[in-house]
DNA sequence: GTGAAAGCGCTAACAA
DNA sequence: TTGTTAGCGCTTTCAC
């Protein structure tokens, strides 16, 4: 076949006119039943699919949201990605998934491209917290969400997590468990979960007068590979610390290859929690207790704020979303 | 502001014909530079971005490409996704992703508005390789690429990586040391890799003559939870079996989680392999054996794939590129 | 209930 | 080197 059937030959083979089919693909109503078969029989004869390019090219709306993520290669985002589809599908929205790989650069790229496709929002988690780029989206007027990292100089609806209080209550526990030497590995310092993990440990350590000790942190990229460097750091540390607190996935993965290699017995010689849950969490030995976050509601929560944002635009104030991550305790930290 | 300028925009401001600001957008040449300047500025000075719907109404391609996969949260499909995308950014094209949570009514449902959409090409890992929809794609002209498992009926070009010899190679291996007694925890049947998987490890039997034993499969439908279910099986069966494979990593992780809880000791009482690698391998103890394949590469080539066929239609035979998975050995499996 | 026709923003053929 | 113009396939008034 190698043939698009258009409206046109659909209105023809059902001998009416393309009005008459767009009434009917569209469920308008109106139509005559007589009239209504003979375009139904038509369209599934020629096997006819409406363009949606044409459809846009009209209606001005594509149906189409925009998802920028940082890493698609980290579980969290398609776990975040599965819940904004989800409920995408449910009304009729479909998405574009692109990955910056934390680049600025291939950011602003790709915020480009959604334009030129005229997508109808925007869901992002950003490489450029600064970014001039969010302006030009909201110069064209399409609605952004930003989700797990806030956008700065621009107001956007948002769906974060309390990143302070994740971090703060995994201290605690690690502080209340004895702990007094706590290593961090860190993420990176210009991004929103990076830096509040960081002041959520540092916060933990001054409440119950800890002292601070800058030898055990350390400033890793959130890439497994730096959770890796990190133990090593920590580890060779003049201070050895008694228990280590990692600030995302990727790099506890790293941390906890480290200390196998080195021999560093988890949960005996050091304890530790990592924020976000990880698939091994529950089956290496001890098991990891982690600051886990809810991501298929994060996902769904940001579909939602921007499905509301296209449709009322005008009168509705800025929505920041604040979810409570859960510490869950589990076997790699114990009393000293 | 809230307006998005058009070309015309830009060539009144210009003082020039929308034709001649479509030659420059389009760096098609034979402007003068100095005409060129004019609209250049007009461009910026209005913040104009072009519309790719109305491009793509005309020249009836969008540069995009459809991606389906079965499951987004399997970490696999993440890795082919980021070869896939690499590729096509380079080659100016972008994608589309959905995931059809393995249903066949989703899939299809994705490829109607996939063809809406007016997707230039299309990558997809069925949830359903007998299934008619694809006719749809192909009677629209649309090219296919099959990754990962193939489809029935219909010629489309194919990147699968050989499961039956990557499972042979797993099993021998175990044989090789001295296993009799193995297990197998199974992916569906109706697919490829479910059913390949299983052939390979029938034919290492075979060939080294152990005898079948049914009582030694568990039929798993590569979730998590049915490695775990399948561990359990297993460990109750009346011939227990010394080694076990498991055909995908989901399940992997389920029956590890199992071996833990039963505390059937890994690479003691009871070898371990698994098929695809996962990101907790290398990091419990001991560290798993795997036969895996090149994630990134699949996408790669998948990409290609598409981009020659979208490119040079008619004079393409179909393709089909096997590629040959790795057994890592590490270790879970050992020496009875 | 139905049809005619305008027009969305762009590309490309043709003219100048 | 530049401009005019005819559509691409659809939705949506406005008539009838």
């Amino acid at each position: 076949m190698d043939y698009k059937p258009t409206i046109e030959d659909v209105a023809k083979l059902a001998n009416v006119s393309i009005a008459t089919v767009s009434r009917v693909i569209n469920n308008q109503g109106g139509v005559r039943k007589i009239t209504e078969e003979k375009i139904v029989n038509a369209i599934r004869e020629l096997g006819y699919i409406r363009s949606a390019v044409a459809r846009s090219m009209k209606r001005k709306e594509t149906n189409t949201i925009g998802i920028i993520v940082p890493d698609i290669t980290n579980p969290f985002f398609p776990h975040v990605v599965a819940g904004i589809e989800q409920k995408a599908r449910e009304k009729g929205y479909y998405t574009i998934l692109s990955s910056t790989n934390e680049s600025p650069i291939i950011e602003e790229e790709i915020v480009k491209i959604f334009i030129e496709r005229g997508v109808d929002g925007v869901i992002i988690t950003t490489a450029n917290e600064t970014g001039n780029h969010i302006k030009l989206l909201q110069d064209q007027g399409i609605p952004i969400v930003a989700v797990d990292r806030a956008i700065k100089n621009f107001e956007v609806d948002t769906v974060l997590v309390d990143n302070v209080n994740g971090a703060y209550q995994a201290i605690r526990q690690l502080i209340l468990q004895g702990h007094e030497k706590i290593g961090i590995i860190c993420g990176p310092q210009n991004t929103t979960p990076g830096r509040e993990r960081y002041i959520g440990y540092k916060k933990a350590l001054e409440e119950y007068n800890i002292p601070f000790d800058s030898s055990l942190v350390y400033q890793g990229d959130f890439k497994e590979n730096s959770g890796y460097k990190g133990a090593l750091h920590l580890f060779y540390s003049k201070n050895r610390p008694t228990a280590i607190f990692s600030s995302n996935n990727q790099m506890t993965i790293g941390c906890v290859k480290a200390l196998t290699e080195l021999d560093w017995k988890l949960g005996e010689e050091v304890s530790f929690i990592g924020f976000d849950d990880v698939e091994i969490a529950t089956f290496i030995k001890p098991k990891l207790s982690v600051v886990s976050r809810p991501m298929t509601t994060i996902g769904e929560i940001a579909f939602q704020l921007v499905y509301e944002r296209i449709h009322f635009k005008e009168n509705l104030p800025k929505r920041e979303y604040l979810l409570t991550p859960e510490l869950k305790i589990r076997e790699s930290c114990h009393k000293i």
